[in-house]
DNA sequence: CTGTTAGCGCCTTCAC
DNA sequence: GTGAAGGCGCTAACAG
């Protein structure tokens, strides 16, 4: 007996430190039989690598811990297929989902939203939520805010020819962050960016690749914005090999702002994104939404970014 | 019906087709109440923290969803007292645990054993496991040769103050590797070490700190093992910014064979671990385990290490 | 305050 | 070949 019925305050003692003593933890699958809570959240990711991952999984741990509720993860899934039987087999094991989806499209979401789960997506681009389906929050970084940001300061310190490395494509954080560059960019008369932009993903040996494309353009852009941190150490390494300068030569940015972008040569200049917090706030609302209020609430957040200036820009 | 009854095809086929329509799955709480099984697999880490735990992460679902098996992973618990509530919050919800614990002494090893699971340690030095007690296997990685390998290497290549940043302090790896340090130190005739290691742990933080120290030593070292990967990140950036060039007048070497040590200045030299596969095998061998097997299988297995010779040490 | 009972969703056993 | 019943571990609701 747990605390309902009225038992000899005596006697409860006594099963206590029984239960203390043989270890005993009542079966959580019959728990769940009764209560229709299991007290598990999953989380489904496109995959796994890297820093910002690891700082997301510290943020989900740490707010599952902090509300007494176990982590179920699932990566892999840029499939729809795969998606909607990783989706599938969560279902009835959890009683929430934390969603990262940032290459998922609408039609895609639709079947998602059709499921009567309570979501939290994280880092995903979402237009058409029918607010009345189920229990939805959407938490994204302000991407097209850092983005911004990043070029302007590259425009301030007098750089026109801005080459750009798109993101992984298809993903809703590229688009924005996209859009940002090309806005700032248009705000300087430049409204053609299609000869600056040159395609890449999340990763070194994009960035690297991408570099030695971009180096060898005529006229030579002056600067090159990184899909993200790790794609700015593969152009850092490709222009390190070339000879070129950083940043007399050529100034470089990155993108999250994850530990090793202070350790590059020169550091980088990046925008900080609030990786661990994101995943702390997903499960910490997901969990709260669970217990005190119904369905229906979809709520849009976005997190602040923050522009990091070091010493790779030209000044 | 799944199979077990006899049934005509027919009807048999109606229902799952029906299943199928209105997307119906059993209740995985009510399964586990009948077969005492419950498809997923638990995993405890230490932390979480850079690629790393990323591609371990990536071998852990891979065969995980292979397996079709799901993923429960709880992490932060360095103190045995977390660490045994995590446990205790696993022990009913999965079929088996992988744990990862380092810094697990022996006492701590022997409360875990008494809990009857299955169980596959992985990156855990384990001394006394009573062969009777469960079904436990231990992975890890060859720790020791790796870091022998890397000593060799410099000594053959003519160092002989070779310096060595210890990883974090009581874990079971960082003891093997450093065994491996000594052991090949002792190989030509340098039997004490104690002015040549430096404290350390797995953060570039760690390696630029003491790289500041091991730089302000006199005589100073020729050549700086750093713990792991990041730690040699936080070396060379230390170096650099004391106009201490590599390889010509300090050699550097990492330790784990992360991506990111192809893009340091210059390419790190490093031991390959493999990372995605202790993983995968760690869930894999587990999940066979709990069908094929019974109790009372203990067995040790050491992954082979590759030693990666880039262009960071003087020829 | 205590003891009994029904039932959460499912499957296996046993009688029909 | 089919239907009904029992029970996995637990707790809420009820009767004593």
């Amino acid at each position: 007996m747990n605390d309902t019925s009225s038992v000899s305050s005596e006697k409860r003692h006594s099963v206590l430190e029984a239960a203390e003593t043989l270890g005993y933890t009542p079966n959580p699958a019959a728990l769940s039989l009764l209560n229709k809570r299991t007290g598990g959240v999953g989380v489904l990711l496109p995959y796994v690598s890297g820093e910002f991952f690891a700082d997301l999984l510290n943020g989900l741990d740490e707010a599952a811990q902090d509300n007494e509720h176990f982590l179920v993860v699932s990566t892999s899934h840029r499939k729809p297929k795969e998606f909607r039987a990783a989706m599938q087999a969560m279902q009835k094991r959890v009683d929430g989902l934390v969603i990262m989806a940032p290459e998922l499209d609408d039609d895609g979401a639709q079947t998602i939203l059709k499921s009567e789960d309570h979501i939290t997506f994280i880092n995903t681009y979402l237009d058409h939520i029918p607010a009345e389906e189920n229990s939805v929050e959407v938490l994204n970084f302000d991407n097209y805010a850092g983005a911004h940001a990043l070029t302007q300061h590259l425009i301030e310190l007098g750089h026109q020819h801005i080459a750009y490395i798109t993101g992984a494509p298809g993903a809703g954080d590229t688009r924005e962050r996209r859009r940002g560059y090309r806005t700032a960019m248009a705000g300087v008369g430049i409204s053609d960016t299609s000869a600056l932009e040159f395609d890449g993903d999340y990763t070194q040996a994009a960035g690297y690749a991408a570099a030695q494309e971009i180096i060898s353009t005529t006229p030579r852009p002056s600067a090159i914005m990184a899909a993200n941190d790790y794609c700015a150490m593969g152009v850092i390494s490709a222009l390190h090999e070339a000879g070129i300068a950083i940043p007399e030569e050529m100034a470089v940015t990155g993108f999250d702002g994850i530990t090793s972008a202070q350790y590059t040569l020169p550091p980088l200049t990046t925008v900080q994104v609030p990786t661990h917090t994101i995943g702390y706030q997903a499960i910490d609302r997901l969990v709260h939404r669970l217990d005190e209020y119904g369905e229906g609430d979809v709520r849009h957040q976005v997190l602040p970014v923050e522009l990091i200036v070091r010493e790779s820009t030209v000044p």
